[in-house]
DNA sequence: TGGGGTCTTGTAATCGATTTCAGTACGGCA
DNA sequence: TGCCGTACTGAAATCGATTACAAGACCCCA
């Protein structure tokens, strides 16, 4: 049994004033007369109070924890953006809930129950495959201010969504294999209606057309972000007559199963193909060959993404910020596993 | 502004109860006559009314939450671990907070305290390094109950520790190794002071000399559980005048960071040198050598801790659980990365 | 017929904070 | 001296649930 703690009826008693002055000596201190406040600080001191979050939350009306949606926890690629959010609330109240949309899919009505319970006050996304009815709903109940999308988005939606520049970092892969000599770039893509996937393939194809390089069927290979599926494209790309001399992918753990995968083969990395990838997770400048690929900042996009919730959730509803500043950086990191094509 | 939704009071007017017939109704429907509850459940219908969890906490003194403390965040290591916990705590009405006790480190007082704010329930550390002071001030106050570790733990407390068979995988790794016809082994070490890095390292130098291998000071290659340090104690090894025939590595990371390392010193794994990991993360399998590992089924590990806490906080304090059930078995998975020694 | 038991339900206290409203004290000014 | 504004503090309502206690209805059996 948890020894029971102090309340503010204690530390009201204590120091001879009402609860009232105890709570406004936390929360607005310069109301009271200095003897008075110095005498409840001495008390809080003595009992070793803590104000109970329960009792707070309920009059306030709020949560006092924000809601972080991620597809799937078991992938590498979450880790820095969690740290990261969870580095945007440290030094706020609100608590940080984590919840694996894979493993355990949203309800109907679940996401906007969690608020109606107040259970949360927010929510960051990292899931851009959410149903557009549980948004629908939040929308309905008033709660679209309090939605903030991380790395994926929802088309047609206009919730703030924190991304990186997907388009820019396609680009910048097609151009550099363009620019070692490469005119035959396949791509393995991420799984179908996904957002990532989308902007990706986007990029890269225009980037294609507007660079003048051949364009094939069958240099788009469908897959999803796993290494299971780089493991399959390598075999797909084997089998083809004519092959490309390199892979941009739409991930890091796509271009480690792609280059194990032709490695079986019988094809090196970069000698016979470049492998450009997607994310630089922490794996990527170890692996053999070190991989180059296209950088994310995982960390601040989660941080950007704690404060861009913090202000929306603050007193004033409508913020300043811009919503330029969603939009992150991405940079070419070249590494060992591209190289000129072979002649 | 959310649109307030019905409270228990709004459902009692409209069932034409009281509101403690209501609350009965979700909580003891069958101490209720037939036709009051079906109207319960309609007007619950009707209203669309939820539970206010804040309310429900205050009043019953519980904080509806457990925390989860992470080392790092950002390591590939704990993501399939937060799965397993989160899936543990999926059917129940504990919410689960994360925090990375590398970014922010607790401060004095704040675990006891986040108990004492009426924050969380419970705790699930995957952070051996505690301080002593911390758990102790839990002990204090009673709430040493709560608290479950998780992988790692504090030697000289008996917190209920849910753990990979730390000595049984070393000693299979030895063993793997020696029966491939290896005698000079060498081990990569996990960072100091960390129980796993003592527990691994103890039962490796003691298999080696149960089978009776030649031991030298400089084989023990201290390190911490990063690819960096696994590629610094590539450099130790390349330096050495007597070099191992095989590195038996205190985390899959390290075995990545160390083939790397031996790699670019012109040393091939598993031709010159085998190496053995430890954690079979997601990446080992794809990993080019596929890694030699010893496996911990991390899912398994996450959800049995989510059940050990969930036991201890429940009604009955003291639980029937078998703290044997506490040790996960281990097993070696022999991929590429080990191979006979050269001759 | 009356006492005792079981079923069902309601009244009201309670959890621990925040905040509105009102009151007191005091100083300044006419 | 009397009125008013400012500074400070307290009493009590409130947030939305749970639950101890009590009471009414009904049945059984002596």
């Amino acid at each position: 049994m948890p020894h029971r703690s102090a309340t503010i009826q204690d530390v009201a008693r204590v120091a001879r004033v009402s609860t009232a002055t105890v709570s406004r000596a936390l929360s607005n201190p310069d109301l009271l007369a200095d003897g008075t406040r110095e005498a409840v600080f001495e008390a809080i001191q003595q009992t070793g109070y803590r104000v109970n979050q329960a009792a707070r939350n309920l009059r306030m009306r709020r949560a006092g924890a924000v809601l972080v949606l991620v597809p799937d926890l078991g992938k590498p690629f979450y880790s820095k953006i969690l740290a990261g959010v969870s580095e945007g609330f440290a030094s706020t109240d609100y608590a940080v809930l984590i919840a694996d949309t894979e493993s355990r899919p949203l309800q109907d009505g679940e996401l906007a129950g969690y608020f109606i319970d107040g259970r949360i006050d927010g929510v960051i996304s990292l899931d851009g495959g959410l149903s557009r009815q549980a948004l629908d709903e939040c929308e309905r109940q008033g709660l679209g201010e309090r939605i903030v999308f991380l790395c994926e988005w929802v088309d047609g939606t206009d919730f703030p969504a924190i991304r990186s520049d997907n388009g820019e970092g396609a680009r910048l892969a097609i151009r550099h294999l363009h620019g070692l000599g490469h005119r035959k770039i396949a791509h393995a893509t991420g799984p179908e209606g996904n957002v990532l996937t989308t902007a990706r393939r986007d990029a890269m194809v225009s980037e294609r057309a507007v660079l003048d390089l051949p364009a094939r069927e069958e240099w788009i290979i469908r897959g999803d972000f796993s290494v299971e599926s780089g493991h399959a494209a390598a075999r797909k790309i084997l089998a083809m007559s004519e092959r490309p001399t390199a892979v941009f992918c739409s991930a890091d753990t796509v271009a480690f199963g792609l280059i194990s995968g032709l490695q079986a083969g019988g094809l090196s990395v970069p000698e016979d193909i470049s492998v450009v990838g997607f994310d630089d997770i922490d794996m990527s400048q170890y692996y053999i060959p070190a991989l180059t690929t296209i950088h994310q900042d995982r960390h601040l996009l989660g941080f950007r993404a704690a404060e861009r919730l913090l202000e929306r959730l603050g007193p004033s509803p409508s913020s300043v910020a811009d919503a330029a500043d969603d939009l992150i950086d991405v940079e070419l990191v070249v590494r060992s596993s591209t190289a000129p094509p072979k002649v």
